[in-house]
DNA sequence: GCAATGAATGAACGATCATTCATTAAGCCG
DNA sequence: CGGCTTAATGAATGATCGTTCATTCATTGC
C-alpha cells in the first residue's frame, strides 16, 4: 500500500452504488446512502461523478463493454455452431454467477436512464444478443438445430440463462461448474440437439 | 351507465398505479403521479388505500391469487405429464402476454415490499412454481423427460417463458397463438422430449 | 518551503416526497 | 326535504431528495 494511497474513492463509489442500486433499485437509493456506504459525505461524490444519472450510466456502459469484450474473448477460437453455443452458455452463466449485480442493473435500470444513454445501452445489448442469434442461425442453416423461430429462441435462451441470478448462491447445493453444465444441457436440448451424455440415449436427427 | 355512476375510483387507482409502477418502478412513482393519472388530487387516494405500500401489496397479492386460480383452472382436467406441461406453458405465456404489467411488478417489486407482505408473496410464488416442479418430477420419474436437475429446470423454464413480456407486442410479427406454440416447442425440447411435429423427426426415448 | 491541485466537508437550496386532516360536496334512503 | 355515508379537496406537515458551493485540508511537484 504505497501507491494505492491516493484515493480510490471513485471506485469505492462505483462499487457501493452498484450494490445499493442492485439491492434497492436506482430510484430508491439516495446519494446520501451511497456516500454513507463509501464513508464520505454526500457532496463528495460530485468530485467524481457529475450526477446520479451519470453514475448509473457509467456503471451500465462499463458493464456492457466489459461483458461484450469478455464474450468475444471466450468465443474467439471456437468454430462450429454446437461448440460455440456451448461456449456461449458457459460464458453467460458463468459471468452472471460472478457479477450478478452488474448484470441485474443493466437489465433492470434501462428505464431509469435518460433517452440518449438508454439508446446507447440498447445498442450494446443488441450487439450481445446478436452473437447468440448468429450462432443459432448458423446451426439451424446447417441442420444441427431444430428451432421454431430464431429471434424468439435467442431471447428465450438468454432469459432462461439470466434467470440463474435469481436462485444461484455461492455454497449452495449446486456449484458453479455443475450449474453451468445444467444450463448447457438444457440449452442444447432446447434447440433440439441432445448430447449423447451418458451414451445410453440418443436423438435421431434426420432420417 | 346507471349503476356504475358511483365511483369506481378504487379500481381506477389500481389500474393507473399498476401501469405507472410497471413503467417507472414503485419508488419512482409518486402518489401525486397516480392521482393525476386517475384525475383526482393526491389526498383522495387515501380514501381507498391506507398507504402507498398497501396499494402495492394489494396489486401484487391480487395478481398472484388470480394467477394461481387461473392456473388451477387451466390444468384441472389435464392428466398426463406431457399434456400438463404443454398446458402449463400455454397458460403461462398466454397470461403473461395478456397481463404484462401485473406480472412485471409481481416479479420486480418484491424488494419494495415490507417483510410481512413480501413473505406472503413469496409463498404464493412458491406455490405457483411448485405446480411446474411437480409436473417435471412426474414426467422425469416416468422416463418421459430428460432433466438434469428438476429444481433448476423449473426455474429455467419459468424464466424463459416470462421473458416473453420483454419482446412481445400486440400486432407484432408473431401472433399470440404462434408465440405460445413456439414456447411450447422450445420447452418440450428443453426437457428432452421432441414432439413429432412434422412427423419427419423423432426422438428415441429409451432403448 | 510554497504554490497548486484534488478531494472532502457541511451547510444550504428549492423541490418533491408520503401522509394527515378539517372542510366541502354529493349521492342514498327515509 | 333532511340526515347519513362516502368521497374529494387542498392546504399543511416534516422528512428527504439531488445538487451547489464556499471553505478546509492534505498531498504533490517544484
Amino acid at each position: 500500500m504505497l501507491k494505492t494511497k491516493r484515493s480510490d474513492t471513485r471506485n469505492d463509489v462505483r462499487r457501493e452504488a452498484l450494490r445499493l442500486f442492485s439491492e434497492n433499485g436506482y430510484a430508491a437509493v439516495s446519494m446520501r446512502d451511497i456516500a454513507e456506504a463509501v464513508g464520505i459525505r454526500q457532496g463528495g461524490i460530485y468530485n467524481h461523478f457529475a450526477s446520479k444519472q451519470d453514475l448509473l450510466a457509467d456503471l451500465m456502459t462499463g458493464h456492457m463493454e466489459t461483458l461484450i469484450e469478455a464474450l468475444n474473448e471466450a468465443l474467439s477460437d471456437v468454430a462450429n455452431p454446437v461448440a460455440r453455443l456451448q461456449a456461449f452458455v458457459r460464458f453467460h452463466v458463468g459471468y452472471h454467477i460472478d457479477k450478478p449485480d452488474d448484470v441485474f442493473i443493466a437489465y433492470m435500470e434501462l428505464r431509469s436512464l435518460e433517452p440518449d444513454h438508454r439508446e446507447r445501452l440498447h445498442t450494446l445489448r443488441d450487439r450481445y444478443e446478436g452473437v447468440l442469434r448468429d450462432i443459432l442461425t448458423e446451426g439451424a442453416v446447417h441442420g444441427l438445430f431444430r428451432i421454431p423461430d430464431v429471434a424468439v429462441q435467442t431471447r428465450a435462451i438468454i432469459a432462461m440463462m439470466t434467470g440463474v441470478t435469481v436462485w444461484y448462491r455461492e455454497g449452495g447445493r449446486l456449484g458453479r461448474r455443475d450449474t453451468m453444465e445444467s444450463y448447457v444441457q438444457m440449452t442444447m436440448q432446447s434447440v433440439g440437439l441432445i448430447e449423447p451424455a451418458g451414451g445410453e440415449r440418443q436423438c435421431s436427427i434426420k432420417p
